[in-house]
DNA sequence: AATTCAACCTGAAAT
DNA sequence: AATTTCAGGTTGAAT
């Protein structure tokens, strides 16, 4: 369960990067409103070298995969395996809009759960390289990525896998078309509008 | 636009080739009467060393594909891209009767045109090898592909790109179920009886 | 088990 | 500088 606080109002702008490569470039924070979220841990990943080499995809370790992955497709992917080439957007976690389009896939061949389409433009971007730490996280629908480099200290990506909850501010998705997030119920916590999102 | 002139008559052969891979091999020339073909030049590609690899396809370079085989397809293809998978079939340009049955695509991943099934059995067949050069022609609605090993001179499959028609002689193809060329008018040219057949 | 091949993808080069 | 092309690569289903 994730807690979403509304601060403010109005999604300015809206990142819908229509499935092609790498994640459609947001125009930063424009001066829209922000919003609280409070933003569920998922997993992280040491990256290997195949990771950010020129296989262009990320090995997403089975567990982790079943357990954050799969319920986050489309199709609720309960079912076994192959829910074929899912294509799921993270958003930056640092803020700022930019996004990434992820292909999720089950490769049968190695029996492994891979990230493809749209990763090695993450890689470049954040200049990941071996050693370093991808982090995915969670807020009700709306999925983020970030990362760290190796040896790094304590920091917004860098929370302890032990800590479910991480709280920050994010420029306010758009909700005007239905928001992805699946809306629940709302309740006040620390003087805050605070609203229960997500499954379950 | 293509001339056929007829120096014999009655169609001796008939390949079909019903489509599957390899071209059927019709029994070379039989005793069966010939005829006199102009065939026109359609494109040559020097082939790479992926062209002849394992990835089992020939990158046809666009321009090549929309001028001259989009054109040939069954649907006309004149609309944009993807008339998906037709295909195809070449006449071995040496004669002899064998002909391929190429499947030709639109890959719109990459944006480009490929001729995919039955062209590593001409590969193979043919010996081809990168830096080799396939040559692509017609006469009339009929195709036929040749080749030249690297650094060869000129000959019948390596009619400089300037000349556009190319007298050959070639088994006369059936007659009987409505020809694939369709027919046009006739003239007397150089003694013998010519046709223009072809678009335009 | 190995081969073919349709349908993806991407980096680099060309335009 | 952004777009288009394409050579070289992949997976996965079919055979």
């Amino acid at each position: 369960m994730a807690l979403t606080a509304a601060l403010g109002s109005r999604g300015a702008e809206q990142d819908q990067d229509g499935g092609d490569g790498n994640g459609g470039n947001g125009n930063g924070r424009g001066g829209g409103e922000e919003m609280m979220i409070m933003r569920e841990h998922m997993f992280d990943k040491v990256v290997t070298p195949s990771d950010v080499g020129k296989l262009n995809r990320l090995v997403v370790p089975k567990h982790f995969a079943e357990r954050h992955l799969l319920p986050r497709l489309p199709g609720g992917g309960a079912a076994g395996a192959a829910c074929p080439g899912a294509v799921l957007r993270f958003e930056d976690g640092r803020g700022g809009g930019k996004a990434w389009a992820f292909r999720f896939s089950y490769w049968s061949s190695s029996q492994s759960y891979v990230i493809t389409k749209g990763w090695s433009s993450f890689v470049r971007d954040r200049r990941l390289a071996a050693g370093d730490t991808v982090s995915f996280c969670r807020a009700g629908a709306r999925l983020f990525i970030d990362c760290r480099k190796r040896g790094a200290g304590a920091g917004v990506a860098s929370a302890p896998t032990t800590s479910l909850l991480v709280p920050v501010a994010l420029p306010q998705q758009a909700t005007s078309d239905e928001d992805r997030a699946p809306r629940g119920r709302r309740l006040r916590l620390f003087g805050v509008d605070l609203e229960l999102a997500g499954a379950e």
